[in-house]
DNA sequence: CTGTTAGCGCGTTCAT
DNA sequence: ATGAACGCGCTAACAG
């Protein structure tokens, strides 16, 4: 009261006024911090008269929480992080959708951080999250598994989606990436198609591995046939034409994603190439582009934004536990993709019905 | 001092350990705080053989500094907030990538809160955001720039994205909606359409009204045709149902962004109506579907990438200009869309030859 | 019912 | 070159 009230003697020189604090509105209110902080939180007790003054000091000061100060008090945040490789496609988009549903029906917030390279770009990102979130959701596919526990070593809850192994006692949700692509090249070869092509993704990425591998062991004998890609539309469409200037062409193919099958397709096209005719194509992810595709894209669909929504209900049990010492989650829960046939792999008989 | 050094005491029962604080750091290496201080910030002068103590007590604790009160010591965050309607589409995926790679370029995370459905939610949303960035980028087809000029009020550097008419004085990034608007209906009448109808966004939607404007304006006197949508693609789909139905049909639709176009151009191929023989549709936006659609969807081009980059480097500008007292960036830059032909608007004559 | 006070983890003068 | 002490804004005991 002596000094002057630092709310009212600002709006000068500065630009950006410094908000009011907690303090500023008890002394407007002539009340103490504590009550302000009661009132404000509904806890504990407080007359309707200190209550309907603090209520007022708030208003005329525009008075807001000052979030970072309360999670440092109370040590939570109600944040939940999010670390991911990249963010082109629709992949990571419709992930994130669903993270971002569930986080908020569940009154969290979430932050987000991506575009990262390697495994020690990731490891700052994760870094860079202590004090501001109370677990993280990790899709690393550079970062194995071990790397990360040592990270952590049970600092926070964490929940792997990075489709390397799962490891043991570490809570995560995988993707069934070997038995999807052996789906995927089953698929293939029950209509008939008999040379059947790969294309992988990144180098070094472990889903890309994974799929790689399922497709070869699906071949059964038959020598595999592998061009490389990065999971972009234009590395699909890149690697596409290197499959058309093969000398014995293959009759079908296997994208390690949808967005490089999109890139394969609209190759095919631009070649005269006819799909499914000429080649069959399928995908996985199943992205909301892959329906929308002419001819429709056969895929391994996966449920991303339902698997973003799990994520984020699983960590916050995780977050709830820990600050109760609970019993942890520790379970993998592993999601297999399942085959969606669509015109892209339609047998030459009924694709030449369906084309009307 | 007197008290067991809280670092060792630990590892007990607790799932989560809590992590080493600077006050661990400085004890394992004999050192006061301030000496741990400065040698991670690299300021001030600390000899080799105590920085070489701090850093590998930092290592053997795994001590990561704590976000949270580093802000609240500094009053910086490093961060900036994204308020967002809706995460839907992929207009807002493109927007959030291109953000994301502007603020990762300039070393600042995003923070982005979405699926707002009114006014009071959009401030909600505004407010749980102080004390946690340094300014924020509001997109609120919702919020009037009234209402938020008034709840931020000078607290913190803004930048406006919301489709609203600009307020003079405030940093804003628009998109010419009218403009563009008109610019699609021009096409299509310059490529002899008559009958143009529009499928626009959700009502209340200032964005959409302004679209609905620009539309009715450029028709120059003919009868508006105006069926309801919301901006999704189911939304498109059940309008362009509703065109067909009418005893006089359109022979073009304008929508009012790409993804109901996309909704329009499905109802269209089940009911067997031809684009662009019998009727042409205009998207807008050119999200990346538009281009892989068949036929390729004519839409009116809106970078939508840059703008977001455009966004973040401004408000970073406004940051830094506020620290310093400096002038303030008060510039309402305009974007306009620019007409990109494809085939869903092709003349009938080149249609049929493109069609092959 | 209300006010005082001690931290939360860190940056930062100011002495030493 | 280094350490002690204060403050950032808020919550949560503990007194009164």
């Amino acid at each position: 009261m002596a000094a002057p009230s630092a709310a009212s003697a600002r709006q000068e020189g500065q630009p950006f006024a410094k908000a009011a604090t907690m303090r500023d509105v008890a002394e407007r209110a002539n009340v103490s911090v504590a009550s302000v902080s009661r009132v404000l939180n509904g806890l504990g007790v407080t007359s309707d008269a200190t209550r309907q003054r603090v209520l007022d000091a708030v208003e005329d000061l525009r008075y807001v929480p000052h979030f970072g100060a309360r999670s440092l008090s109370t040590s939570k945040n109600d944040t939940i992080g999010v670390i991911l490789p990249d963010l082109f496609g629709e992949f990571f988009s419709e992930l994130i959708r669903g993270m971002d549903l569930a986080a908020r029906a569940h009154g969290k917030h979430l932050i987000v951080s991506s575009s990262h390279d390697g495994a020690e770009d990731t490891l700052a990102a994760v870094r860079s999250m202590r004090g501001r979130v109370d677990g993280m959701i990790v899709l690393s596919p550079h970062l194995g598994a071990a790397n990360l526990s040592s990270e952590f070593a049970g600092r926070m809850p964490v929940l792997l989606m990075n489709g390397g192994a799962a490891e043991p006692g570490r809570a995560s949700i995988m993707i069934d990436n070997h038995g999807g692509a052996v789906g995927a090249v089953q698929h293939l070869r029950s209509t008939g198609r008999r040379r059947i092509a790969h294309i992988r993704g990144a180098a070094g990425n472990i889903e890309a591995d994974t799929r790689a591998a399922g497709y070869t062991a699906a071949l059964d004998g038959h020598d595999p046939i592998i061009v490389e890609g990065d999971f972009s539309q234009a590395s699909g469409h890149r690697a596409a034409t290197q499959l058309l200037s093969m000398t014995e062409r293959p009759d079908a193919v296997f994208a390690a994603n949808d967005m490089m099958a999109v890139g394969a397709l609209l190759a095919f096209q631009e070649a005269g190439v006819r799909c499914p005719e000429d080649i069959a194509v399928v995908g996985f992810d199943d992205v909301p582009i892959a329906a929308l595709m002419r001819p429709a894209l056969t895929t391994m669909r996966v449920n991303i934004a339902e698997i973003g929504r799990r994520g984020v209900e699983r960590l916050i049990g995780l977050v709830q536990a820990g600050a109760t010492a609970d019993a942890t989650d520790t379970a993998c829960e592993i999601v297999r993709p399942i085959l969606v046939e669509r015109q892209s792999t339609a047998a030459a008989s009924s694709a030449r019905f369906n084309k009307g």
